[in-house]
DNA sequence: AAAACGCGCGCG
DNA sequence: AAAGCGCGCGCGTTTT
């Protein structure tokens, strides 16, 4: 069953559909739901298991999850139709040609909420007020041409090589993936303000009064005007900090400090101390804990779609980058336990799957992945493994990581080679594609007008900016399909987590199991101590069930390593 | 005064 | 040790 969600000056509209987007024959008729209405006939409605669809996940579900109603499975027309209308799987398909001068919606605009909670006063006046505001904008038969046509271009994908199958299957995870995203920021991570605050104050000193740096900052300062001979010297200033380093002597090109590490001068050492707790008190210090961290949960926006190759982005409160020196915060209530899982060294084991390299799949038996590859071809040197590893993935020309390619190409041609004709592809303004279908961006305006170069100095030019996109493309097939790996086992393991909690894991422990984070390659769940089993099991089926959805039954192992802890520092 | 840019650094 | 890919954010600085 298929039931289409929309905006309408009453509320909401609903239709039900055939699956090719055509109104229902037994039931063709829409109907509109005021807004108050909706959360009940949504839930109603989802008895029957139908595959929501509506413009944006983020308009509706939010809200939803808001007024109680979790939601199985939907259609994020807006996130599929930017997945065809660039697939080169969809290329020829009228779909794809007529969307090239549609605009395609921006992933990364903000959402418009058409339930509670109201977005903030600030903008309030701009998506508030059903009714009062402006009117949606698409209508329920806008919509339902879009499915339609979306629908219509997926039929006239190939089935050779099941790609037919594999863009189907990424437009289900891709939508999986967005209503998970709205159910973690719903849900948000586990965050004791307490914690938080010890890790500060034990780094910082007390909290300061607003505009004030810490006293532990403040103190470094001071070292550093003395040792510099620069009185007034704000550290934050890289202009005055670099002229202030030349002053004595420190002959750096910038305030990097990879780059400050190699002066011996006395004051690089609290100078790079100061760098370190400016940057925990400017991005995760007393602030940040205010904006973010409410009621014992961090509740970022995650943006799915919001990186080309697939990846997901965030908007606020840096949730992708939680440094390792506030993790400690992140801690699981009681009687519960936080389950963090990472794919072990998943780029490089897409790559062996991608490029079906035989040798490096025997390589890639071992657990440790690098360590098997440098048994063949690099002696036993798993650093050096590796830097070769990471270099053509990454498109390294110079430094070891360059001069190890060869050395590679020599044990593993298949895979470097796979690598080699992505970057080539990207070089010529060519389109590279994931496994599931995904595929890169048109050439940039400037990749374009430097083609039309005369002087030799443009030439030179033109070529530093194709081979830039050759490092691009080079990293999509592999960054892409990781991502393409990531969303199915995030599907994956959200449905298994809903059989467990709907069996009742955790009924007792007040809360069960549930997804609280996800970053490219890694997942936490929060789970009741009795629910901790079935729940690692749950993460390793999915992991298994996403390679064999990506790749059939090939002799490449995914594996995941999984940590059972109470806070999120004790993970690996 | 506000917007855009560049740097530096956190994450994978 | 940093370099080759992908991001977001806060600060200082420059442009509008």
């Amino acid at each position: 069953m298929y039931v289409l969600l929309a905006a309408h000056p009453a509320g909401a509209a609903v239709q039900e559909l055939t699956p090719a987007g055509d109104p229902a024959p037994g039931n063709p008729e829409a109907r509109t739901v005021t807004q108050g209405d909706l959360p009940a006939v949504v839930r109603a409605l989802e008895d029957r298991r139908p595959r929501w669809i509506w413009h944006r996940t983020q308009d509706w579900y939010p809200g939803l999850l808001q007024a109680g109603v979790e939601l199985e499975r939907c259609y994020d027309l807006s996130l599929c139709g930017n997945i065809l209308a660039f697939s080169e799987f969809a290329a020829h398909t009228d779909y794809a040609r007529t969307a090239e001068r549609t605009a395609v919606d921006d992933p990364a605009m903000p959402p418009k909420t058409l339930l509670p909670p109201a977005p903030p006063a600030d903008q309030g006046a701009l998506f508030d007020a059903v009714g009062a505001g402006p009117a949606p904008r698409h209508t329920l038969e806008e919509l339902r041409l879009e499915y339609a046509a979306q629908q219509a271009a997926l039929a006239g994908v190939s089935t050779d090589a099941n790609m037919r199958g594999r863009l189907q299957l990424l437009l289900a995870a891709e939508s999986a993936a967005a209503m998970t995203a709205a159910e973690m920021q719903h849900t948000g991570v586990p965050w004791r303000e307490d914690l938080h605050g010890d890790i500060l104050a034990g780094h910082l000193g007390p909290r300061p009064a607003p505009g004030h740096r810490p006293a532990r900052l403040e103190q470094l300062a001071a070292e550093l005007r003395g040792l510099l001979g620069v009185p007034a010297l704000n550290p934050d200033s890289p202009q005055e900090l670099m002229r202030a380093l030349h002053r004595n002597g420190i002959e750096v090109k910038s305030t990097r400090k990879w780059e400050l590490r190699e002066s011996s001068h006395p004051a690089i050492g609290p100078l790079l101390e100061y760098k370190q707790l400016s940057r925990l008190h400017t991005a995760n210090g007393w602030s940040w804990l205010d904006a973010w961290v409410d009621g014992g949960r961090f509740r970022p926006e995650y943006v799915v779609g919001g990186v080309v190759s697939g990846r997901w982005a965030s908007r606020g409160g840096g949730a992708l980058q939680i440094p390792r020196q506030v993790r400690g915060a992140v801690h699981a209530d009681p009687g519960h336990k936080l389950i963090v899982a990472d794919a072990s060294q998943l780029e490089p084991r897409v790559l062996v799957a991608l490029a079906r390299d035989a040798v490096m799949a025997e390589a890639a038996r071992d657990q440790d992945l690098y360590a098997g590859i440098a048994e063949k071809g690099f002696g036993g040197d798993r650093a050096k493994a590796k830097v070769a590893l990471l270099g053509a993935m990454y498109g390294a020309t110079s430094g070891e990581s360059g001069r190890l390619m060869p050395q590679l190409a020599r044990t593993y041609p298949r895979a470097v080679d796979f690598v080699e004709r992505a970057a080539r592809t990207g070089e010529s303004g060519g389109t590279v594609t994931t496994r599931l279908g995904r595929s890169s961006p048109p050439p940039s305006d400037r990749w374009y007008q430097s083609q039309r170069s005369a002087t030799a100095e443009e030439q030179r030019r033109a070529e530093a900016i194709a081979r830039s996109r050759g490092r691009f493309t080079r990293n999509f097939v592999v960054q892409g399909s990781a991502a393409d790996w990531a969303a199915c086992w995030l599907a994956e393991l959200r449905r298994r987590l809903r059989t467990l909690r709907a069996d009742g894991a955790g009924a007792r422990a007040g809360g069960g199991p549930e997804l609280v984070f996800f970053l490219h390659d890694e997942v936490m769940v929060h789970a009741p101590a009795d629910a901790v089993d079935a729940c690692t099991r749950a993460i390793e089926e999915a992991a298994a069930a996403a390679k064999e959805l990506l790749f059939g039954r090939i002799p490449v192992e995914f594996p995941v390593s999984i940590a059972v802890v109470d806070s999120y520092d004790r993970a690996k």
